[in-house]
DNA sequence: GTCTATAGTAGGATAGAC
DNA sequence: GTCTATCCTACTATAGAC
């Protein structure tokens, strides 16, 4: 097989198995058995698990941005795409009640273990960050757009640690109602 | 040294280290070293690292419940208890930018493990939400009373995880302004 | 580009001396 | 109750054949 068809089958498998057992806890092993690979020719595509690591985060970003240009792209209001980011919880609720949010969780785990990419895990953060304050600025809330963008991203991130602690499918429910109408102060 | 007075110095340092690099990344060696043990001598006080994490987590329920009964029984309403808790994430500020929610990081780590001990810290978020259900209760919100106390769990998860992420503390004190004035609108 | 074989290390756990 | 010595397993990583 082709090596940039290994090579990005490698990562998939790996970014659902960092997401669904985290970082620490996959080994090569695992992924290699999960590709369907021996362990030895793992290291013809990638020179250590760092490397996988770098690359799952590359390929989550460009995925991350891909969907915030489709929703951009999209004729909804900015109001309704804030509501689309917040509605995540929802759409993926399984994975979340089960494996929680593929960016805090990542992002959580490579703080504990000061991680050098734990900067890059965190760029995932500030692109839908600075996708929500565009949108409130467009609502017209330039002066706190930041602020409110960081309110949102403050909802995602609790709801899916205790959706992932209590396996609560009505709770969530509930959060994501509080929150539209919080968002529906914001829009006229 | 006594057996009891060692024991409880190995939970008490490895209470802090699986909080500071997590369960999987905190070693026998690490604990042991902490200590001043050698490894041998461990098994003397625990026969695995699960019975470790076990004692750990009944020694947080057991300070959890400290915590609160003190909170129970000073002179404050219930709208100033739940600001005692929401308060936490500026309180404990230095060490939640630098690893996390005690609770929320071990919670999620022992879920992506399928850790059979996922369900004992669970029970650690469940003592929170039980004792800000009855403060909401005695704030005569009784109908709704599980549901406001989710959500300041939902706030107080939501900005560990953040504040952990980007290491902001203005951010964090103002979600907690937006909480108070949230708060006060459940206060008469 | 894929394999097998293997080196080297770290971690969990045990045995037995003191 | 504490130590050293040791076993076993899992893991990261490399070497070299095909």
């Amino acid at each position: 097989m082709s090596s940039t068809v290994t090579r990005s089958r490698i990562v998939e498998v790996a970014d659902r198995l960092f997401y669904q057992h985290g970082y620490l806890h996959t080994s090569f092993a695992d992924i290699a058995a999960a590709v369907g690979l021996s362990r030895g020719n793992f290291y013809y595509h990638f020179k250590s698990k760092d490397a996988i690591l770098d690359a799952v985060l590359e390929s989550r970003v460009d995925a991350t941005r891909r969907t915030l240009r489709d929703w951009e792209t999209s004729n909804d209001s900015p109001a309704d795409r804030i509501m689309r980011f917040v509605e995540i919880v929802v759409t993926n609720g399984a994975d979340i009640r089960r494996h929680g949010c593929p960016v805090g969780t990542l992002t959580t785990e490579l703080a504990k273990l000061d991680h050098a990419l734990h900067d890059r895990a965190r760029e995932l953060f500030t692109l839908f960050r600075t996708w929500l304050r565009d949108q409130f600025v467009l609502l017209g809330h330039a002066g706190q757009a930041d602020e409110l963008a960081m309110h949102v991203l403050t909802f995602s991130q609790g709801v899916a640690v205790l959706s992932n602690a209590f396996r609560d499918e009505a709770y969530v429910s509930r959060e994501v109602d509080r929150m539209r109408d919080w968002l529906s102060t914001y829009t006229r």
